[in-house]
DNA sequence: ACCTGAACACCGTTCAAGT
DNA sequence: ACCTGAACACCGTTCAAGT
């Protein structure tokens, strides 16, 4: 059996992701070693190399551990405004839930694209009028946008939690994409114009 | 004199700084230490901390000579959308200059507070209408959404460098900045909404 | 199957010593 | 004033060996 003589139970990587998640939330990303993980977890620093090939495949895991947390709401009836307000307040929750990892979720935006949120997205989108040929888009650059308002937030480009400042981006946000709703075309003057 | 047996000239911070930044854009942040830097310098190791307190510093220094590059465009008489577009283009010009170095000037946005951007783009939003009392929430609105785009853009959520992308993300923005000209208010029916 | 200790090739940084 | 070598306290990871 040889399992470890200072633990009861073997290891498992749910249990080696909790516990890094753990640590990361209470001494930061840059803190996290392989070696102070071990520790933690009252064990030698190789046994975590059996259920995590390396570091980058252990924040990997905790990324998705934390973007689990992520149950987009279901159409509850109300107004696409009303929905759009709702998604970036979920979103904006996480990142404060995991302020030090939430930087590197946004460099590794592969796992941002969680089915879940870009199909409520999409359905919101579509209830605000923004074309099928113009969706994908729209869904990316305002995933983008609340992405990147979020992490300037967490960055302490604001003093502290500034709920009036988010309430002003997600404003902007609810009129630019009221245009689509106006004329069916965003009201896109440069849509043609040549890409650099 | 003690000069470096194997160089001619003493070393300064500026071709520490300029060297730094030339083996970031070459191989990324993370292959950047200061052992591999005093080798492409051609010097021991130790003799950087001589000019530069910590790597901590180094990076610090690497972030201002970067933004050091940004030379907001005086008034042109355009449009304020024309003028929008140009300096998000500017800004996403920089990023792509040095991708690698991006998301580390994402995260210390107490640097890219520049003056001179801020200042150029308040003149832009007073021109669109932006009242007085909501510019810097809106200036600021508009510096997170530009910079998380491009982080996004630079991680790769879009398919290599989609330019039909970024004109939509612009267009977005633009068209929510519309809403201030039109009455002022921004049309935020939310504004007093009680925060969170 | 799971765990472990020793070892390797790296780090950033300090410090006393050189010229 | 500027540079240097040795050393310290860390890393991530490999590998052969243990049960």
């Amino acid at each position: 059996m040889a399992v470890s003589a200072r633990r009861g139970a073997p290891l498992s990587p749910e249990e080696i992701h909790a516990e890094a998640l753990r640590l990361i939330d209470e001494q930061g990303v840059e803190a996290l070693s392989m070696r102070k993980l071990a520790a933690a977890l009252n064990v030698n620093p190789m046994s975590l190399y059996h259920h995590v090939p390396n570091k980058e495949a252990l924040l990997d895991g905790v990324r998705t551990l934390v973007l689990s947390e992520i149950k987009p709401a279901d159409d509850d009836g109300s107004s696409w405004q009303e929905q759009i307000r709702g998604l970036g307040a979920g979103l904006r929750a996480l990142a404060h839930r995991h302020p030090s990892l939430y930087p590197y979720l946004c460099a590794h935006p592969q796992l941002m694209r969680q089915d879940g949120v870009s199909d409520v997205l999409c359905r919101v989108l579509a209830a605000a009028g923004v074309p099928e040929e113009r969706m994908a888009a729209v869904r990316n650059a305002l995933f983008a946008f609340t992405a990147g308002f979020l992490l300037a937030e967490i960055n302490g480009m604001f003093p502290g939690r500034d709920d009036a400042a988010f309430e002003e981006a997600v404003t902007l946000i609810v009129n630019g994409l009221s245009a689509y709703g106006r004329d069916g075309s965003g009201g896109n003057a440069h849509a043609e114009v040549s890409p650099g």
